[in-house]
DNA sequence: GGTATAATTAACCTATAAGTTAATTAACTG
DNA sequence: CAGTTAATTAACTTATAGGTTAATTATACC
């Protein structure tokens, strides 16, 4: 499957997304990302999602001892919005969204401007 | 399953981001839609194809006598820029994109300010 | 009414996504 | 080194996504 069509694949999971929100905290361990969802699922099921989410540009796992810390890679998110570049005409029809994204520039402006790192993989 | 995970679901295949491409140069019968695919799939599965898009909130069909002219949806693209927004600090790392967005604005300036409509289904 | 065109529905097949339990690997701890 | 914790792998099951062909519905045209 190519690389976008994966990525999207990885967010059509409620699972998946809320383990993206719960990374958008801060990095975490598997058996911690794990927790909220150990009533639903087995732990190899979470490892499976972490897996797919990796595989999306989504998320990375390095090494910590025998924890597995993971955190959010922008690639993936980034491919998506790139994608949805495409159809803003479409989607951005309000001023509000307008105004809540100009709001976000002045808090950015303290921030590196460094050129983004390209996709590996 | 939750609209959103559709959506993105939908949004997972290549045949219909292609599809929504298409769309985006304006409205298409099916027929019209399916004709670069025919020689990789039948009729009836652009049919689902569709269906999943519309399912998705991501495109309309009405009716023309026996045809059923496709037109994109923003309903669906609003809510993937929507859940987007909530990662906007992890993609928007340049201020490349900043600048294409802000020239985009200035274009946007003579359309209408009318609320958004609020999604049906 | 009979035929052509547009599109969908029905019934079916196959690969795979998403889950399971049990076993395994790997690192730390006393 | 025996035991505990962290996570993965293996083998398997089940539901469903994505495709097929054949039949059906619906409208237009002569």
């Amino acid at each position: 499957m190519d690389q976008l069509s994966q990525t999207f694949q990885a967010l059509a999971d409620p699972t998946r997304r809320a383990m993206l929100a719960h990374l958008s905290k801060g990095e975490s361990s598997v058996t911690d990302l794990a927790k909220p969802f150990l009533k639903e699922m087995s732990l190899p099921a979470v490892t499976k999602h972490l897996k797919v989410l990796e595989k999306a540009g989504l998320i990375t796992k390095t090494r910590d001892a025998q924890w597995r810390p993971c955190k959010i890679n922008a690639d993936g998110l980034r491919d998506v919005a790139d994608w949805m570049e495409l159809y803003r005409t479409y989607w951005e029809e309000s001023f509000d969204r307008l105004d809540a994204y100009l709001k976000t520039v002045t808090a950015k402006e303290k921030k590196s401007k460094g050129k983004k790192n390209g996709r590996k993989k």
